[in-house]
DNA sequence: TCCATTTGACCACA
DNA sequence: TGTGGTCAAATGGA
């Protein structure tokens, strides 16, 4: 496959429109290896926090896609320029909920390796922020729960929910450390990995009987279920080919 | 003055 | 031909 670096050093060299040009050029090679099933990574995740990953980010565009109340904004790396970082990043706002809850779709891994680490940290602020979020929501929903046993259990079955999908991602971005063999980001997400668990350790469990939540205390993340705060975009063409 | 964001226009693809 | 993705000039803030 041709190397993007190779047209990234055409680009710094060339006029607009020859720059446009070789960007097209790239994009027909990346579609051509599409179909040959070539490894591109991209992801989809659920976030209260869209603009906040770890990772530094530079607006490009924003358009209303048809059937969506809101506009899709799209993200490229800051370092797109400098190192050539492919990294890109579409948000959209899924709901009109206090507060939003957002679709992001990466694509690309970040090639500008330095701030790599502290994306896998940022990630825990990350759930962090989403636990938070989601229990002020169950607050204000009802205050009175908060001070009985039975809002406890209810409240230790949505942080139960939470941590479980961190574990996922963890476990997910272990896999990926392997592939890409960032050995600091294990290390990182092993951490991250114990911290969660001791976490969830640390929870007092109050009714060991699971309770089912009420309606007016599920969290409403409209089209994606609970499960799939973070969603692996299956387009078909993952394997990697020799 | 520099840099990030906005926004209309352009292009590729289905 | 409609839609989604990207570009680049214009604009605004630090």
């Amino acid at each position: 496959m041709a190397k993007r670096d190779d047209y990234m050093a055409s680009f710094s060299s060339c006029s607009n429109g020859a720059h446009k040009r070789l960007s097209r050029d790239f994009s027909s090679h990346v579609q051509e290896h599409a179909k040959k099933r070539v490894c591109i990574s991209t992801r989809a995740e659920y976030t209260y926090a869209p603009y906040h990953d770890g990772y530094q980010w530079r607006k490009y565009g924003q358009k209303m896609i048809r059937g969506n109340t809101y506009p899709r904004c799209y993200y490229r790396c800051t370092f797109h320029q400098d190192h050539g970082c492919p990294a890109t990043k579409h948000v959209e706002q899924s709901n009109s909920n206090d507060p939003p809850l957002f679709r992001v779709i990466y694509t690309n891994e970040h090639t500008c390796s330095d701030t790599y680490v502290s994306d896998y940290m940022a990630s825990s602020i990350h759930i962090q922020q989403i636990a938070d979020a989601s229990l002020r929501k169950a607050e204000m929903a009802t205050p009175s729960l908060i001070h009985c046993d039975a809002g406890h259990g209810l409240i230790k079955e949505e942080k139960d929910a939470i941590i479980s999908s961190l574990l996922t991602v963890i476990n997910g971005c272990d896999a990926a450390a392997s592939d890409v063999g960032h050995a600091a980001m294990q290390e990182n997400t092993s951490a991250l990995a114990q911290m969660a668990r001791s976490s969830y350790e640390s929870i007092p469990s109050v009714s060991p009987i699971p309770l089912a939540a009420p309606d007016e205390l599920k969290m409403d993340l409209g089209e994606p279920p609970e499960s799939h705060w973070f969603e692996a975009l299956d387009l078909g063409w993952f394997t990697q080919t020799g």
